[in-house]
DNA sequence: CTAGGGTTAG
């Protein structure tokens, strides 16, 4: 029967095979037998996790065991221990250890100082330590390398050195993870030195050193470790494409992914996670949905961070309907899911769903975090809505015991000021408990400017211009107030300042993909291969929009040119070349998707309005702060930007 | 009588 049972046992292919066998032991009273059991769990526990946690169901076995052996007491312990339950494990293991007749061994020695690593239970792992040595595992590399892994966990890496210094014969492993811990507290030139000793190295060792690198920032080091490595896995490929777009080297990382599958190098969740925000930092949404076909297509399992990767890089790249439409599938959502939607929807400009989505996440229980303020209160802002921005601010602290950052200040003042709330916004950034940076401030002229409040006006443009002195829209802001004042004296004051700094022009950037490739305009660019189509289609926009009764909003420009140039400055902007670069490469009514660095200026804003509807397009820009829908002459923004 | 335990990337 025992034979029976275990051949039973070993062909059983799902939940269900296994409760038929499972019966079949409690019929024959082969549960008496330790090693159908063992057998029974551990079948159940191979079973792939997507058919549900196999814990609840283990445990049951486990505990209607009479008299279980270490052996069932140790598949037990690593069953918790895999399933992030170390309390589990350790308290399975002091249970062992009252019962007679049953001696823990080498196997749930190794297994309980994981645990108490993982808990940083210093009290228990000490204990279990000096037992250990007690019953003679010193010799254990098992044993002695999850000691390593412990001590460096509760803090005291030089214990776990000196373990490693006085193994007789330590293997990589060992070497392998106290490597992993130098690099997970930070100490990545102990573990350079470590590695630099180090007799033999594997895949594990290098990948070790360059994530190291990586984590530190120091992304050319690790870029030197991923060439010298004779051998690189998706573990390798991953942590430099990591690296890269963690550093926001976005087209970096596309181009190494590109190399990775060259290498025929198999991605998986994790890859694609980096993949996937470097897509949503450039925008390139072809490039994203590429991926996600290929996510479904080969299966990769979409957990709950990579399900999150998606939802934020269609926000990003101003497809908010596939985001939320990834968002509803899951099955699992944590707070940066929520957090991801709730600022992908403000930067939309759907205020009302962004906060709506807050409360359902506040009512499943979830917790928010910086990044779901950020997008509360950047929807109050586009709403207009003082009052309940206000409260979710003081709720912050108040209620969820998050101290409000820089960015929730911004966004405060942004409020108050659009509202012409001016007085607040500068009150509150007296009382902010860090020197106010030059969003807050240009938050608070935004207001001034509409409000024509010139001396607030003043005083903010004075700050920033202290902040940024070589930002030369910071001067053209200051200068548009003086002139609106008639302050001749300033203005000519100002322009002397000006030549004294040295002003530096942030180069304004816009990109559009096309046919999954993105091209890139800076100002009057005259790189690209079809630059004299873009030119004529340029001035053929002006011709219409002229046509149409636009005037350029030359005051914009800083400056001192002829009326006709300052035209052609303007009319050269970033925006307007993807603008009409995606006019003669696109077919007609393709919406056109631009990416630009900057904020939209206010002529832009009002050209590509107008060729919304004169060309019939969709068109859909993400500026620094949000995004801008254009459709038939109007934008969702609302002039609100 | 045997099984079984340790390392890297989001």
């Amino acid at each position: 029967m025992e034979h029976k049972v275990m051949s039973l046992l070993h062909n059983s292919r799902n939940l269900g095979h296994l409760r038929q066998a499972h019966a079949l032991v409690l019929k024959t009273r082969l549960d008496a037998n330790n090693h159908v059991v063992a057998k029974l769990l551990r079948t159940l526990l191979a079973q792939p996790s997507s058919r549900g946690d196999p814990l609840p169901y283990a445990r049951s076995i486990f505990y209607s065991v009479s008299s279980p052996d270490a052996f069932i007491f140790n598949t037990m312990m690593r069953a918790e221990l895999v399933s992030q339950r170390p309390r589990e494990t350790l308290s399975l293991f002091l249970r062992m250890r009252r019962r007679d007749g049953v001696f823990c061994d080498s196997f749930s020695l190794s297994l309980v100082v994981q645990a108490c690593g993982r808990l940083m239970d210093g009290d228990n792992g000490r204990t279990v330590h000096a037992q250990g040595i007690k019953i003679g595992f010193e010799s254990d590399l098992f044993v002695q390398t999850a000691l390593i892994e412990m001590y460096a966990k509760l803090g005291s890496v030089e214990i776990s050195k000196r373990i490693l210094d006085d193994l007789e014969e330590p293997d990589l492993v060992s070497f392998n993870v106290l490597l992993a811990e130098y690099v997970r507290i930070g100490e990545v030139q102990l573990a350079r030195d470590l590695f630099d000793k180090m007799l033999e190295r594997d895949l594990v060792s290098w990948n070790t050193m360059i994530h190291g690198y990586a984590t530190l920032g120091d992304v050319m080091e690790a870029r030197n470790l991923f060439d010298e490595a004779r051998e690189r896995d998706v573990v390798s490929w991953s942590s430099m494409i990591g690296a890269y777009a963690r550093t926001r080297q976005s087209n970096e990382a596309l181009k190494l992914f590109h190399e990775m599958q060259l290498a025929n190098v198999v991605p998986d969740n994790i890859t694609m996670v980096s993949v996937l925000a470097a897509c949503g930092d450039i925008g390139a949404l072809g490039m994203g949905k590429m991926i996600h076909e290929y996510i479904k297509r080969t299966r990769i399992e979409v957990d709950m961070k990579l399900g999150t990767s998606l939802v934020d890089m269609y926000a990003k790249c101003g497809d908010i309907d596939s985001s939320l439409r990834v968002f509803n599938q899951m099955d699992r959502r944590d707070v940066l899911t929520w957090s991801s939607a709730i600022l992908g929807l403000a930067n939309h400009g759907s205020g009302q769903a962004a906060l709506q989505f807050f409360s359902e996440m506040i009512a499943e229980g979830i917790e928010p975090d910086d990044m779901a303020f950020v997008g509360v209160l950047s929807a109050c802002s586009h709403m207009g809505l003082v009052d309940e921005g206000w409260t979710y601010f003081t709720s912050m602290s108040d209620v969820y015991g998050i101290a409000p950052k820089m960015e929730h200040y911004g966004c405060m003042v942004d409020i108050l000021a659009r509202a012409g709330r001016l007085q607040e916004a500068r009150e509150l950034i007296r009382k902010m408990p860090f020197a106010p940076d030059a969003v807050v401030w240009r938050a608070l002229l935004g207001g001034c400017r509409v409000y024509k409040e010139s001396d607030l006006a003043e005083e903010a443009t004075v700050n920033l211009l202290e902040l940024e002195p070589n930002a030369d829209g910071n001067y053209v802001l200051l200068s548009n107030i003086y002139t609106q004042e008639k302050k001749w004296d300033k203005v000519i004051h100002m322009r002397k300042m000006m030549r004294n700094v040295n002003i530096e022009k942030v180069p304004g950037s816009s990109s559009i993909e096309v046919d999954n490739a993105v091209h890139e305009f800076i100002a009057g660019d005259r790189s690209h291969p079809r630059t004299e189509e873009i030119y004529q289609m340029l001035s053929e926009m002006l011709e219409k929009l002229k046509a149409a009764g636009y005037k350029p909003l030359t005051s914009l420009v800083s400056h001192d040119l002829e009326e006709r140039q300052k035209e052609i400055a303007l009319a050269h902007h970033s925006e307007k070349l993807a603008i009409a670069f995606g006019l003669v490469s696109t077919n007609p009514r393709t919406p056109l998707r631009i990416v630009k660095n900057l904020r939209i200026c206010d002529d832009c804003h009002l050209v590509i309005k107008l060729i919304s509807k004169i060309y019939d397009r969709e068109i859909i820009v993400r500026d620094r702060n949000r995004f801008h829908h254009f459709l038939g002459g109007s934008c969702t923004c609302k002039e609100y930007w």
